[in-house]
RNA sequence: GGUCCGGUAGUUCAGUUGGUUAGAAUACAAGCCUGUCACGCUUGGGGUCGCGAGUUCGAGUCUCGUCCGGAUCGCCA
C-alpha cells in the first residue's frame, strides 16, 4: 500500500503516530523557512508541514512541487500550533520526514476547488480533472448511495434484477433510435433500446413477477439540461398487480430513498388526476411546494367591454402573495418575460389587492371594484397580494400561466431544493392527436391499457379515453412514469389499429409480443424512474450533467473523447455503408 | 429545424461614440518571508480579440456569413 491513512481521517487521537499519506497537492503555502502543503484525496485534505529546522533538503524538495502533483508523504502526526477549525483534520498536521513524487503534473487549466474558475466547456474537456472536485465527488457518492438504497428496497420486496439486451430492433413509436449496423447481417441494423419496455413485459409472461433493473436507455433526440442521449432508468415491472399496488410500492421506494439518504420524512404522496393537474397548474408535472394555483376567470372577466378578455378562449389568474407593493417597473419586467417568443403571450393584466382593501388594476376602466373583488376571491388573493392575469388561446395561455407560476415562485424563493414534495399524477389520456402525422399517438406508449370504463369510447371519441397511466412527480419534475399494460392480444391489436398500424406492420414490429400474449400473459404493469433526474433533484439540482461521471454536452458530443467521430473507410466498407454526409471543412 | 445569449491572456471577465501601445483579477515564473490555511509582499512573462468576408482613413467594437458553447421552443411513446 502506498498509504496508511487517507487524507480525510487523521484527528487529534492520531497524534504521535507515524503515517504514510498519498494524494494530490491541492496547494502549498511557502513562508520562507517553512512550507505548508495541502494534500488531497477524495476523503479530505490534510496539511503537511516542512521546516528548515527539521530538514532543509526536504524543504527544498517540497518547494518544487506544483498543483496536482501526486506525492507520497511519510511523517508523524503532530498537533498544530495554530489550528484550523474549518477543516475536519484541522487540529493536526504531518511533520514530514520523507517525500516521494509519484507523478509530476502539468498546471491544470482550471482550479480543482469547491468552486472552480473554469467554464463548463473547459471542465467537460478535462472531465477527469473536474471529477477531482469535491462537489462532483459528492454528487457521484450520492448517486452510488441512491443506487444501493434502490437495490436494498427492491431486493427486500422480492424484486429480481434481470439484464436485457442493448442490441435490439428499431421500433416506429416514440423517440428516434440510435442505430447500430450489423456486420454479419449485411444491410441490417440493430437499435439501442429507448427502454427495456417489451423485454420486461416478456419477463412478466415468463413468470418473473417482480423485475427491476438499473439500466441505460438511449434516445436520439435533442437534449436539455435534464436530458442526455444515454441515461439511466430504474426500470420495474410487476405481474398480478393493479395500479394501486404499483403506486404503493414505488411511492414506498421514494419515501425510503428520501429517508435513508436525506433524512427527510414524507407522510404521504398525494394523487391528482391529469385533468385536475392541467386545471390547477397548467402542467402535468406540477411543483406543489407552493400555492399560486391557476384560477379560471372567464366568467368574471368576459362581456365587460374589454376586448382582450372578450376574445380570449381562456382567462387565467395567479395570486402572488404579498406582491401588491410591486412597482410598475417590476411588473413591466414580468410582462416582458411573458412576451418572450418561447412563452408567446401578447401581454399581461395585473390587479393589485391593496392592503386597504381597494383594487388597482391595469384595466380599471373596464372593471369595477366589486368585479375585481370577485377575481380576488376566485384566485384566492387576499389583501397585499397581486393577481397576474393572462388571456388567450387555451393551450398557450395555460402553458404560459404554468411557466409564469414557476417563474414567480423562483423569484420569491419558493422553490427550495431542500424541500421535497412528491405527488402522483394519474389518469393520463391514452392517446393524443398528432397534427404533423395526422394520426393518434400513444401518450405513454402503445402497450398502455385504457381504463375499463372508457373502452367504449375507443371507437367514437378516442381522445377522451383515459389510460391506466401515472407519473411520479417531484418538485415539478417528472421522475418516473408507468402504466398497467395490455396483456390481451385482441386489445393490443386494436390499439395498434388506432395508432394507424396495418395488421401486417403491427405483426412485423410487435408480433413477438402479441404472440407471447397468447401463451398465458398475466396482468401486469410497472414504471421506470429517470435515475439521473432523481439523483439530481435529491442533490438539489436540475442539471443532470454533474451527476453523471462522463456526460455529453448540449449537442450530444463527448468533448473529452471527441465523440461522435468519423470512422475509417475500411470500417464503413466492412459494414457495407456509404456516407452521404458532406465533409465538414 | 427555430429563437435568445455568449466566444478577448492558462482561466474568469471588463473594454466608452469605431481612434494612441487591448486592461483587471486570478493562475504561472522568479525573489523575499517561520504558523500559513484563498497566506502576504516585490518583480516578470503571457493575446491569431473563435474563424472568414464586408463597411471605413481606421474594426475587439458596426454588418453579413460561418464554427463552437449554453439556454429554450419544436422534439423527447
Amino acid at each position: 500500500m502506498y498509504r496508511s491513512h487517507t487524507c480525510g481521517e487523521l484527528r487529534a487521537s492520531h497524534i504521535g503516530q507515524k503515517v504514510t499519506l498519498a494524494g494530490w497537492v491541492q496547494r502549498s503555502r511557502e513562508l520562507g523557512g517553512m512550507t505548508f502543503l495541502d494534500l488531497r484525496d477524495r476523503y479530505g485534505i490534510t496539511q503537511v508541514a516542512f521546516n528548515e529546522e527539521w530538514d532543509a533538503n526536504l524543504l527544498q524538495e517540497a518547494r518544487k512541487l506544483g498543483r496536482e502533483w501526486v506525492v507520497q508523504i511519510k511523517g508523524e502526526v503532530i498537533e498544530r500550533h495554530s489550528k484550523n477549525t474549518a477543516m475536519p483534520t484541522g487540529v493536526v498536521e504531518i511533520k514530514s520526514s520523507h517525500l516521494t513524487v509519484l507523478n509530476a503534473a502539468n498546471t491544470p487549466p482550471f482550479t480543482i476547488e469547491e468552486e472552480s474558475d473554469g467554464g463548463e466547456e473547459l471542465r467537460m474537456k478535462y472531465r477527469y480533472l473536474d471529477l477531482r472536485r469535491a462537489p462532483l465527488q459528492r454528487n457521484l457518492a450520492l448517486r452510488n448511495r441512491l443506487n444501493i438504497e434502490v437495490r436494498k428496497y427492491l431486493d427486500k420486496d422480492g424484486f429480481m434484477d434481470i439484464e436485457t439486451p442493448f442490441l435490439i430492433k428499431s421500433t416506429p413509436e416514440g423517440a428516434r433510435d440510435f442505430i447500430v449496423p450489423s456486420r454479419m447481417q449485411e444491410g441490417k441494423f440493430y437499435a439501442l433500446p429507448q427502454s427495456p419496455q417489451t423485454f420486461k413485459q416478456l419477463l412478466m409472461v415468463s413468470g418473473y413477477d417482480k423485475y427491476y433493473q438499473i439500466t441505460r436507455c438511449f434516445r436520439d433526440e435533442d437534449l436539455r439540461a435534464d436530458r442526455q442521449p444515454e441515461f439511466t432508468q430504474i426500470d420495474c415491472e410487476m405481474a398480478f398487480v393493479e395500479q394501486e399496488d404499483i403506486l404503493n410500492t414505488f411511492e414506498g421506494l421514494l419515501v425510503h430513498l428520501l429517508k435513508e439518504v436525506k433524512g427527510v420524512h414524507i407522510d404521504s404522496v398525494p394523487r391528482i388526476t391529469y385533468s385536475e393537474s392541467m386545471e390547477r397548474f397548467g402542467n402535468d408535472k406540477p411543483d406543489i411546494r407552493f400555492g399560486m394555483e391557476l384560477a379560471n376567470l372567464n366568467s368574471l372577466t368576459q362581456n365587460h367591454g374589454f376586448n382582450v378578455f372578450d376574445q380570449a378562449e381562456t382567462v387565467l389568474g395567479i395570486a402572488v402573495p404579498g406582491a401588491s407593493s410591486w412597482s410598475r417597473k417590476q411588473i413591466d419586467k414580468i410582462t416582458d418575460w411573458i412576451k418572450r417568443p418561447d412563452i408567446g403571450m401578447k401581454g399581461m393584466v395585473y390587479c393589485k389587492v391593496n392592503e386597504d382593501g381597494t383594487y388597482k388594476s391595469s384595466v380599471d376602466k373596464f372593471f369595477t371594484q366589486e368585479q375585481q373583488a370577485k377575481w380576488a376571491k376566485a384566485s384566492e388573493a387576499t389583501q397585499g397580494d397581486l393577481i397576474l392575469i393572462l388571456a388567450g388561446e387555451e393551450r398557450l395561455t395555460r402553458k404560459a400561466a404554468s411557466e409564469l407560476r414557476l417563474y414567480i415562485a423562483e423569484k420569491l424563493g419558493l422553490r427550495n431544493p431542500e424541500t421535497f414534495a412528491p405527488l402522483w399524477v394519474v389518469d393520463f389520456p391514452l392517446l393524443e392527436w398528432d397534427h404533423e402525422s395526422e394520426r393518434f399517438h400513444a401518450m405513454h406508449h402503445p402497450f398502455t391499457s385504457p381504463k375499463l370504463e372508457d373502452i367504449s369510447l375507443l371507437e367514437k371519441n378516442p381522445v377522451k379515453v383515459r389510460a391506466n397511466a401515472y407519473d411520479l412527480v417531484l418538485n415539478g419534475n417528472e421522475i418516473g412514469g408507468g402504466s398497467i399494460r395490455i396483456h390481451d392480444r385482441a386489445l393490443q391489436s386494436r390499439m395498434f389499429d388506432l395508432l394507424g398500424f396495418s395488421k401486417k406492420e403491427a405483426e412485423r414490429q410487435f408480433g413477438f409480443l402479441m404472440n407471447a400474449f397468447e401463451y398465458g400473459a398475466p396482468p401486469h404493469g410497472g414504471l421506470a424512474f429517470g435515475f439521473d433526474r432523481l439523483v439530481a433533484i435529491i442533490g438539489g439540482a436540475e442539471v443532470i450533467r454533474d451527476f453523471i461521471a462522463f456526460p455529453k454536452n448540449n449537442s450530444g458530443r463527448d468533448v473529452m473523447i471527441d465523440a461522435p467521430a468519423t470512422i475509417d473507410e475500411i470500417q464503413l466498407h466492412e459494414l457495407k455503408l456509404k456516407s452521404t454526409a458532406k465533409p465538414n471543412e
